[in-house]
DNA sequence: TATTGTTATACTCTATAACTATA
DNA sequence: TATAGTTATAGAGTATAACAATA
């Protein structure tokens, strides 16, 4: 190969990123991990992964949904839905039913266990928020909200 | 189980997410994944995925690294580097070669193909920031970036 | 025929430990 | 003994297609 660089003895020390950083996509996924790291230590006590609290509190707010209507609104295919609303079920957290209507459906619940549960998880969601937060400010939790908000318009 | 609600014949047809969309995180990753998929959907033609366009990028800024250098600054596993680089070689874009001081390492450089290939990706990346740029504006991003940097900072 | 949910499968990303060859 | 890189492996997370039961 022609035309390119010799090898250094003493590789740079300093590594030069270039462009990455200022990219909004690098710049929000190093973002994103961080949160997520945070949230996945402070559920770590209770065993609780982040989209099994989004399903957990879709239930408490919207009971009686079916399968895939709850997982049409997160985001979840339906055929992955089944198994993780299954660990759920299986520690006793939420419930099917099946509804009069349809013999084919489900409809999920919360069970009590499943409602302290929550308690608990909006406890340490609100800790979470708190810390980055205080690295914002409450304006900047706003003003950040409403950019990603037009990043992912449409 | 006692004092859970009724099973609806009709189930919501709006999906109450609650607070889950006003949470950092949940917004955070929600913008993330959409300019991953604008992402690769412009990458797609080249057959390159965001991974590996910041490994080329680190070459053609810091020629003669060396294997750990580049996956300890981008975050990715050494383990996972060699076969992810492997691809990358047998395509010509990138080499590795033998530094005279320490036969166990190797000096990572981009080909001219390489080379050639990032000044293409480049052209792309450009354009996917323009997209999302139009939807915050110039000062947008650079707010956007500025709490990122604080959100990940320390 | 269409829909609800299940099963099987596969692919990507990521993480860890054990191994080799050099230093 | 420590370091550079490799190999094997395993776990999430995600995606698609085919299937059974029911509508």
């Amino acid at each position: 190969m022609a035309d390119l660089p010799e090898i250094l003895d003493e590789p740079a020390t300093e590594i030069d990123l270039g462009p990455l950083p200022m990219l909004m996509g690098y710049a929000l996924r190093r973002a994103q991990l961080m949160m997520f790291e945070d949230f996945h230590a402070r559920f770590a006590g209770e065993d609780i992964r982040p989209a099994q609290y989004s399903v957990l509190k879709v239930l408490e707010l919207n009971p009686g949904l079916r399968q895939n209507q709850v997982s049409a609104a997160l985001g979840i295919q339906r055929s992955n839905f089944g198994p993780m609303f299954d660990l759920l079920e299986q520690r006793g957290l939420v419930e099917r039913r099946r509804p009069d209507g349809d013999r084919r459906a489900f409809a999920l619940f919360l069970t009590e266990g499943g409602a302290a549960m929550v308690a608990r998880l909006d406890r340490l969601v609100e800790a979470h928020e708190a810390k980055f937060v205080a690295r914002i400010g409450g304006d900047g939790k706003v003003k950040l909200r409403t950019l990603l908000f037009q990043l992912a318009q449409e």
